[in-house]
Parts: C-alpha cells; sequence; structure tokens
DNA sequence: CAGCTGACGTTGTACGTATAACTTCCTTGG
DNA sequence: CCAAGGAAGTTATACGTACAACGTCAGCTG
C-alpha cells in the first residue's frame, strides 16, 4: 500500500507484518527455522508478497561484500561462438544466483576515464577469453578470482586455465584429410596472436611434416568473410602445385576460402576440400556443407563459470580438456588427380 | 601498501593522503572545484593510484538509489542480430556510465525461485524486444521505465517504443519482386506470434494483392535451417502454380529456403527468387548472396539505449522510426517463363 | 522455587559511499 | 579595524541489508 515512487523496502514489510526488520531479513533470506514461528514468518512472506517487495541488491552486496556477479571478457558477441560461450556461462550462473556481465566491446569506450567504468559493477571474479588479452591486462592488477579460456596452460600464472582439446581437433581434421589421400595443404589462419590459433598451427604443421615430410603453406587472414577471401585466393594462384585442402582456422575462413575457390572455377569439393574450425550455423547453410570441427561452445561457458564458481568457493576446479568432435560433411572429399 | 585481502576503501584513501574521506569522495567524484585546493586534489589521486583504489560499486549505488544499469531483454544471443542490438546498446551505455546486462535465457532458470535471482541487479530501467515477452510479463510488476523494441507502438501503454521501419523494408522488397515481373509470391513466415513480423505479413499481403489482386501463400515455420527447409519444401510441393518468390522473414529462413529449393531441382535465382530480413552475415556467406533488407542491429541498440536514458532524465524520447535498407544481391532475378 | 533451557524475537551495528551542513581560517572592502 | 564572504576542509548522516548479540517469557527439572 504505499504510495511515492519509491520501492518497499524490508522496513516497510517488517511494518506491515508487525515485526521488526531483521525478523524480514531472516525469514526471507531462509535462515528463520527455530528463530522465527511458522506463522509469523507466513505472515512476513504475505507482507511482502502484497507489497511487492524486492529486496535491494545494492544493499545486500555491500552488506555482504560481494556481488554475486562474474564479468565475461571476449571479443565480440557477434561471434556466434562467444554468443553461445555466454549463455553457458549464464545458465550456470543462474543456478547458482550469480549473474554474468559483459566487458563492453572496446570501439565502445569512449570517453570515458576509466574504459572499466560501467563493467566494474561488484565483481566477484573474471573469465577471459586469452583473445581478448588487450582488455585482460587492465583487469589483471584488481586481486580478482580469474579463469583463462583457451589459453596457455603454461603461461597464465596463478589464473585458472579451461580449454578446449583444440590439438585433438587439429589432429583429427588432419588425419581425416591425410586419410582421404591429401598431400598438399593450405593453411588459411587467423591474424590474432592467440594460444588456440598457435596450437592448430602447430599441430597441423607437426602431423603433416611427421606424415608427409613436406612443410604446410600458410596464409593468414583476418576473421572476416572478404580478408578470408582475399587471402585465399591470393594463396591459391601462387605458384607451385596447388594445395588439394585447405585448412582453415575458423568456420567464416572456410567461407571465404569458398568463395575464393568458386572465383577461380575451384569446385568444393571435387577440385578442392575445405575443413573449418568451431561448427557454427554457418557450416551447414553453405552449399556444400563444411566439414569441421564442433566445438560445444555452451559447455565451454558451463564450465569455465563451474571453474570459476570453484575458485570461489575455494575449492580446486576440475581439470581436463574438453573434448570436440570432427563433423564430416560434404566439403571434403578425395583429391582428384588433375 | 594496505595488506591485507580486503581492498582499499575511500577512507583508507582519506588516511594516506591525510585528508578526510569526504574529500576522497568529493575529488574522485570530480565536485571539488572550490572546494578542495588543487595540491590536495593531486595527493588524493596520487594516494588513489598508488592504493589501486577502486569505489564501491555496491555502496555507491546504495547511496545514489540508482545502479547506472540497464537490463536488456532478448530471445537469443546467439541470433547474431540481438547480439548487435547488445553491442549498440553497451556503447551508449558505456558513454554515459551506464552497464547492460542480459536476462538469462529461459532455459537457465533452473530451481532458483525467483527468476530474476540473478538479472535483477540493481536496475534503473529495461531494454526488451517484443519477441521475449513471456519474460517481459514478469518483468511489468516492477515499476521501472520500459522501453520497448519492435513492438506495436499502439499496444505498448506507457512503454516508450523505439522501432525499425520494418513496413517500408517489406514495402521495398515487394516493389523490387513486383518490378521484376513477379506476380505468385510464397511467404515463409517465422512461427512467432510478435509485433515484428504481423508487420511483414500485413505489409506483404496488402500490397500484392493492391497490385496483383491475388493473394499470398503462405507458410509457416520456426526460426531454424532444418525447420525452414521442410516447411519450405513442403509449401513448394503443394498443387497448383508454383510461387516465383519466396520472401522469407529473416535471413536465416531464407537459408532453408535455398535448401529447399536446391533439394526440388531448382535454381536460384533463375527458377526461383528468394529474399531474406536482417542482413546478417550469413546473408553473404551463402551463394547465390541473399537480396534482403538490412536492418542496422547496433543502431537499434543505440537507440533503445538512447531513448531509456532519455525517459530516466526525465525528458521526451526521440520519435521516428529507423531506416532501412533493400540490399539487392544475387537471389533475385525477373521470373523465367516455364 | 531457583535456575536453566529453548523458542521467539528485537536492538544495534557495520558495510562504503555521497553530500548537506557546519567550521575554520584568510582575504578584502568599507 | 571589523564584518563579510570565500576557500578549504571536516563532521555527521543516510542509503537498505544481514547478522551478532542481547532480551523475554514459558515450561521444566532438581
Amino acid at each position: 500500500m504505499a504510495r511515492g515512487s519509491t520501492r518497499p523496502t524490508s522496513r516497510d514489510v517488517a511494518q506491515a507484518a508487525g515485526v521488526s526488520q531483521a525478523a524480514v531479513s531472516l525469514v526471507l533470506g531462509d535462515k528463520w527455522r527455530g528463530r522465527v514461528s511458522e506463522a509469523t514468518a507466513e505472515r512476513v512472506r504475505q507482507a511482502a508478497r502484497e507489497l511487492g517487495y524486492r529486496p535491494n541488491l545494492a544493499a545486500r552486496n555491500l552488506r555482504l561484500g560481494q556481488a554475486r556477479t562474474a564479468l565475461l571478457v571476449v571479443p565480440a558477441l557477434t561471434n556466434e561462438f562467444f554468443a553461445a560461450v555466454y549463455e553457458g556461462a549464464a545458465r550456470i550462473a543462474a543456478k547458482h544466483g550469480f549473474g554474468v556481465v559483459l566487458y563492453p566491446s572496446p570501439e565502445g569506450i569512449g570517453p570515458a576515464r576509466d574504459p572499466f567504468a560501467s563493467a566494474r559493477a561488484a565483481l566477484d571474479g573474471v573469465i577471459a577469453s586469452s583473445m581478448a588479452s588487450e582488455a585482460l591486462t587492465e583487469i589483471r592488477g584488481d586481486d580478482l578470482p580469474l579463469v583463462m579460456l583457451d589459453s596457455d596452460p603454461a603461461g597464465s600464472l596463478g589464473a585458472t586455465t579451461v580449454n578446449l582439446d583444440i590439438t585433438d581437433g587439429m589432429r583429427q581434421i588432419t588425419e581425416h584429410l591425410l586419410t582421404l589421400g591429401h598431400r598438399r595443404f593450405l593453411h588459411l589462419a587467423a591474424d590474432i596472436d592467440s594460444w588456440t590459433f598457435d596450437v592448430r598451427a602447430r599441430e597441423l604443421a607437426a602431423r603433416v611434416a611427421e606424415r608427409t615430410g613436406t612443410d604446410v603453406r600458410t596464409a593468414k587472414a583476418p576473421i572476416t568473410i572478404e580478408g578470408a577471401r582475399t587471402a585465399a585466393e591470393d594463396a591459391l594462384r601462387a605458384p607451385g602445385p596447388r594445395p588439394t585442402a585447405v585448412i582453415c582456422d575458423d568456420d567464416k575462413l572456410a567461407v571465404g576460402a569458398y568463395k575464393a575457390a568458386r572465383h577461380l572455377g575451384l569446385r568444393i569439393p571435387h577440385d578442392i576440400s575445405v575443413t573449418g574450425f568451431d561448427d557454427l550455423a554457418l557450416a551447414t547453410a553453405i552449399e556444400p556443407e563444411l566439414t569441421t570441427v564442433r566445438l560445444d561452445a555452451e559447455l565451454f561457458g558451463e564450465r569455465g563459470m563451474t571453474a570459476l564458481l570453484a575458485v570461489l568457493e575455494g575449492e580446486t576446479p576440475p581439470e581436463g580438456n574438453i573434448p570436440v568432435e570432427l563433423v564430416v560433411r560434404g566439403s571434403t572429399a578425395p583429391p582428384h588427380p588433375s
């Protein structure tokens, strides 16, 4: 019945129920067993319901010294992969009464003197992708618990790491193509300095060298369809025998490779095989559908949040890489003897 | 130099600088002109820097009675469109020292008694897509300022609405196809009950009826590639003269239409034209590239946040729909006389 | 019947900040 | 030389919550 524009507080509820504010806090905080009678508790709950009481989170956080909020730092949400990571993390967080906020995209910082001004909402911990390193340096300095996604376990001193089994993914792709009979490869690599891409390059090069004794040709491209297309086209036009398979660091790059191949009059997979990485919606949208490595981004986010929660509880976070899966579709076939 | 695990407070800074806590608050809050000498101010800033002081947001929010945080309610972040809306909203928010939190995805609610438990982090306002109506009913009840995205201006009592000019987009698509000579249309519609889709259907039907005197065939499909494919395939197989153009409610549905057409042995655009809506990355990934309506999702998010900020300031939010643009690519051509 | 034990609460306080209201000292004009 | 006012701070308080510490009273035991 409180008029005004101000929201009801626990004291308003107390007054309505004819008890003290402390009693309200006890009842609503589920700590009333043996301290408040069932009848009184019900009266309090009733009053809270009628007034539409919602606890003031700021006050609670201040009192408890925690925010039940984690910060997720990713390069861009418009990348479906990271959107899924967020959803996984948010799901686990919600189950534990936690929230997840996102680091604002770099371009959005604007004139604020402190880029953290908005994201700095009281935080208990941070989950960060290794692909967002520039933002990361600012965070380290805060003494917040940190979980790193897809980053070098050796190089992330102190921080907990949660990784997909990228090495295994690239191993499977390479084996798949080698088994089909391919011997000349083009690696269309992301031009981003991140562990997750380094691992791809290392594994691919090592395995191909071991099995064929040859090198892998490499072209670096920004992760955009257009950028990938020109990089791939240049590489495929280069002198020497043409590669029979293009191994791309992610699905978006593969789309660029498709366009490059088409532009050069090459048919996929008849003239050239193409593989991706991630298994985004894109992979099944294009023709032929893309052979790629499925990364369970949601699970990745879930594991990241689970690890952070463990750290916050003082427990040891679970170990072990997240398995990935090769998905063979229509973009790979045995090389055609030309 | 403060050891311990607790972060320094403004009082610690005050002690280090040899002033009162109030002075620290004034200096760091930029309200010290004429109240504190430049020298003292500098001393305070220096101390704050050395201690690595970060104001406690919970305390500030409690004191100010505001959180400088907005809630964005969208159906799914893995939909690139909404990810972009978020980024736009977050950019504007950051410029004003605001943060944006997301409503946790519906499946993530789990056992929490109050689905708002986590997202309810102290909020100043809400921006909600009309496509997330089930979540919305819970919010209304909170007396928070509400900005609705893409919802019926007439039906959103009290709430401010920010809309893309969907009607104009559909008008342009229809005109484009009519001008090319198409007369028989299939409308591949989203099976979601939302204003933004109703508008598409109404405008398409009205314009086609006006210009050709005929009805538009309609097929409803869930917004997934597979769902759209089967719905489109069924509709294209139906008896009677086959439509020469498929108008889809969004780009993802268009991908399904592509697959259906291919499966039926129809070439795009030679045998059948296809159009989308949104202009996601998908649109230029597929072959042929998709004729669609470009919606500036980021601008949409920016406008939404701008409107909310205006409401919070007690100003009248700007009016007017956000213009959209027809992007003609390779998926449309004059109908082939069969 | 003194003393004790629960059951059922209440009182009081602290979390860290922003700001209104007050003090103190110095300068300056009349 | 005194009143007035500005500069440069300080003191005190409230925001709403959670919980430790403290009553109070009935019933029971020895």
